[in-house]
DNA sequence: GAGTGGTCTAGACCACGCA
DNA sequence: GCGTGGTCTAGACCACTCT
């Protein structure tokens, strides 16, 4: 197993995020289930409420349930859907869905594009950004691609890991501590041209989903960029707000 | 003026979180300025720090600050973008930008079109729909197109109510005591056609962005719906997550 | 070392849904 | 009237950034 330090003493709030989550996704729990009382989850885990509500709080925030006044945590399951727009990274967020990845281009250093989308700080432009390349699929149809612009500022031997079917949120987190706390991103409709067309395996000047992110993390002044073109005939995207 | 109750009791992280999203907007700050550390604003508006976490974790949510472990609250004014991805609806996510509203359809009942994006209740197909279209411009160009459909339950006098360069949420709130707390959504990039393209004075086949949402509310078992067409090519959809 | 935010406790009172 | 979640208090200890 490849697990160093898989539950590092994660906070306990999060602790119980993630076991009810699971119960959730695992079908424990279905759309219009209640969960246990806030009361009773504090029993259950030896918690005080405020954390109790601070789990059920980001279980909101991810969708996973609605709270009703007077009522309880309603589990809300929402049906299809590719949910990217979201924190959780795109592995979780398609949990349960048969996604698969292509390395189109293997994590390499390289300079910054000249023009690049965001502004850099003085260190990320000497550093240098690892660049990378994926191909992501579902039920083994390409649904969208995707480039990675990281920062290559204390990664060791980043390019050399395989992200071949592998969560980069994942590997960020496991091997370097580091944690997706947040982003922005911005959205275009564009028409589908060049190797992105044959990448989706749709037609030329077919409308897709163009994304530019910057993905915010826990490491003092560490970010990184990603740009996305999906391919939106098939599946919607799905948010939560 | 208008304003029935504009501050009735609104609780006291929310009225923090309305300050403080004043001041950002205001110029109060700028981007890459400290807000006052949460102890100082526990004492400056007597209240405890969790009350004070509260409104800081609502700005966070909303792309408004950054928070930093052992440093502070950091102002993060976010480059011009049209934020319609957020839970603050669209006139407060555009604060700032000349947005106007041009109504195609005003607000007539109606019964729900055959068959509808969302599963609809019993109670919902009942009592029909409350439907309406508008086009809201930017610096008085097109931006989006806006279908709602809201079920026609205890909302006295709405359709008599104009809508012109008014907020919809605005109007909820204030005269019927309804808060949107948050709700999903599906994107997809599509060609714009007929009155779309008209509407949004682009090309026949321009891609454009497509949102169905669905909104929740606080006010029990009360969600409403919207259909959106968004010209990307002048402004970029920007998003929090 | 001083100050910051991150986590957590053990209570309290209120508004709401439901029976 | 009971149980629920919504709000709030007044503390506590820890990990982190900065000087």
């Amino acid at each position: 197993m490849d697990s160093p330090h898989t539950t590092q003493s994660l906070p306990q709030y999060r602790q119980l995020y993630e076991i009810l989550r699971r119960h959730i996704i695992e079908g424990i729990y279905e759309t219009g289930d209640m969960l246990p009382s806030e009361h009773e989850l504090c029993v259950t885990f030896h918690m005080a409420r405020p954390t109790v509500r601070h789990a059920l709080a980001n279980l909101v925030r991810d969708g996973f349930i609605i709270k009703r006044k007077g009522k309880g945590s309603i589990v809300y399951k929402h049906p299809k859907g590719v949910g990217i727009l979201s924190v959780a990274g795109t592995t979780t967020a398609l949990e349960g869905v048969d996604l698969k990845t292509r390395i189109i281009t293997r994590p390499q250093v390289q300079p910054w594009p000249h023009s690049f989308i965001f502004p850099l700080s003085e260190i990320e432009l000497e550093s240098g950004s690892i660049f990378m390349e994926r191909l992501r699929l579902v039920d083994d149809r390409p649904l969208f691609f995707d480039i990675t612009y990281i920062p290559n500022i204390n990664l060791p031997r980043f390019c050399s890991r395989s992200f071949e079917d592998k969560s980069l949120f994942d590997t960020l987190r496991r091997f370097y501590n580091i944690e997706i706390i947040g982003g922005e991103q911005r959205l275009k409709a564009i028409p589908a041209e060049g190797r992105f067309a044959q990448y989706l395996e749709v037609q030329d000047q077919t409308p897709i989903l163009h994304l530019e992110r910057k993905i915010q993390t826990n490491r003092y002044r560490f970010q990184f960029y990603s740009k996305l073109y999906c391919n939106t005939t098939d599946h919607d995207l799905f948010g939560i707000f």
